[in-house]
DNA sequence: TTGAAAGCGCTAACAA
DNA sequence: TTGTTAGCGCTTTCAA
């Protein structure tokens, strides 16, 4: 039998089927396809060749089960069309890219009894650790990442506590500090706009920060607008236009994301309001997608891809020596008051 | 030995494990866990007790192994930045959640050589078929496509032969179809604004359809500035800036995407020149994010979220019958007017 | 309706 | 440096 008949046998190659067609053992080839121990060069090369001919692609599931060893990490995100977790999965492969370890990416929509699912697929293909956002899941969630004695870490918000690991910011915190900035500018009459809250525990956090750093000033939030759905522009736009119709008076606008802050600017500018004169407008993340508005927004950054690299670093880490475990690495955001705040 | 033993033991559940502590045959175990075959209601109930007990989930791999079949579907795509990709991914979704396959998603970074690494490593984990963008692939890449036997559906772009199943549009056409939409208002000094474009292909072939229809008319690219990295709004800003310098008595501009056309935009009103009148300006893509700029901007829509959905039929469809091949589904873009170009 | 035996394709451990 | 053996944890197949 030839190589090419056995490359055009109606099944999967195995090595099995390069060990035929070079002439040597199973275990050798083995061995030559994962680069390890001592294989004379004679003997890699006639391997490679063979295995080249074929077309052999290795059957990873076999090697999983033989090795108990998965190199796959799983992250768990909310969504992929918030451009914040894109950035978070660059800082996670950058990182990974280094290692033998392979991002799986797992998208839950926000919803808690999604992300349960996600989580015991995911667990079910045994990964080597899981990167998952936020501190809230379900009981059951918990529960399965207890079970799974794998380096968990849970990123973007350090507001509670972990399973094990955590990674991010405080969105209490970060809500606070954007409410000093705002109140130390003199204003005074205050909206908020931003998500319904239910699910969105960071944008919460982010408001429960706001508006405790505004009583200690003696102010409150004067009035608020809430969307569902996507951030885009056309949201911010049109709630702005709500919430200054209804209350004239207020000279800032606190926006939940840069999306719909843009939005608003768009709005601001569009009815000649001088922004930040007569209305100052803040959001968060800080986009740099957004860099060529008119006016840069006032944000706060999210560090983002620092705690993508972060994350990915302690599972690499773990998955190298077996120690290790709770670590808690809370960043600092940085506040950017570009040109829609008063200095 | 308590059940309690069982889950503290310091390693994974097994089957195994369930069916001791249910008192029930393994295979009666994997039967009720898969809802497979007939089980009586009330061992059915044992063992569902028992797995919930401990915690247990199920080992994926081994059962990979053991059926010879993975409920995976590989999705490969340039970047997760672009805002295009999720969107096709959020198509995908949608129909795979209807179906017991999942998608498993791996990012290029527009490199053939990663696209190659990237496909290696999906098809070692025996998906039960393939999504990728482009038509255009190395040698290897195409030989372990077809190799692999299963339904491999190349997405986004018609031009060109596929491995097996195609589902897009033709940008070259896009292309031809704005340039005439362009000439028939009277546009004469026509600017093109894009990627350098040695690996963005689609990008490439939009342009060539446009030179293509516009020779076709006598008329020519009059000025032409590149750029490389992300698509933000600052670069389309800088860029237009610098081509509006060099060459003042353009009166239209072509963008390869329409996050660059609308820094474009930004620049053009911020500096008072009048769109459409003086300037009009086009992009690509009909990002709905963009919707509340002060003015849409002239698009074409590039069917992602429908592209995304095809293509999963496909590889759903050819997972129950086994027959099929070599489907080919052309969209048809639909050209958007918006503000920005003369009616 | 339930169970027993024989692998799936690979790798760990050991032997030569 | 190379080869042999015995599983990894499940499912398929067949028997009871």
């Amino acid at each position: 039998m030839s190589n090419d008949d056995i490359a055009n046998a109606n099944r999967p190659l195995t090595l099995r089927d390069v060990s035929l067609a070079s002439g040597v053992s199973e275990m050798t080839v083995s061995r030559v396809l994962r680069n390890r121990g001592d294989v004379s060069k004679a003997t890699r090369e006639k391997v490679l060749q063979a295995a080249r001919d074929l077309g052999y692609v290795p059957n990873k599931i076999a090697g999983a089960l033989a090795s108990q060893r998965v190199n796959l990490v799983a992250v768990i995100i909310p969504s992929l069309q918030n451009l914040v977790f894109p950035e978070v999965l660059s800082g996670v492969s950058e990182v990974l890219d280094e290692t033998p370890l392979q991002p799986v990416v797992g998208v839950t929509n926000y919803k808690p009894e999604r992300e349960e699912k996600v989580l015991y697929e995911m667990l079910s293909w045994r990964p080597s650790g899981v990167i998952l956002a936020g501190l809230e899941h379900s009981d059951a969630s918990r529960a399965m990442l207890m079970a799974a004695r794998i380096p968990i870490v849970e990123i973007m918000d350090t507001d509670g506590e972990p399973v094990d690991a955590m990674v991010g910011i405080s969105h209490r915190r970060a809500g606070r500090e954007m409410a000093k900035a705002i109140v130390t500018q003199g204003y005074k009459k205050i909206g908020f706009l931003g998500t319904k809250m239910p699910l969105d525990h960071r944008a919460r956090k982010r408001f429960e920060g706001f508006t405790e750093a505004l009583a200690k000033e003696g102010l409150e939030v004067a009035d608020q607008e809430f969307y569902e759905g996507g951030s885009a522009l056309v949201k911010g736009r049109e709630m702005t236009e709500t919430i200054l119709t209804r209350s004239p008076d207020l000279d800032f606008l606190y926006y939940s994301n840069d999306m719909i802050g843009a939005g608003g600017l768009m709005y601001c500018l569009d009815k000649g309001i001088d922004v930040p004169g007569q209305v100052g407008l803040a959001g968060f993340n800080g986009v740099r997608l957004l860099d060529g508005l008119p006016k840069r927004l006032a944000t706060m950054d999210a560090c983002r891809a620092e705690i993508g690299r972060e994350a990915a670093r302690i599972v690499a880490e773990r998955a190298e020596a077996e120690d290790g475990g709770g670590e808690r690495i809370v960043l600092t955001p940085t506040l950017q008051l570009g040109d829609t705040l008063k200095r």
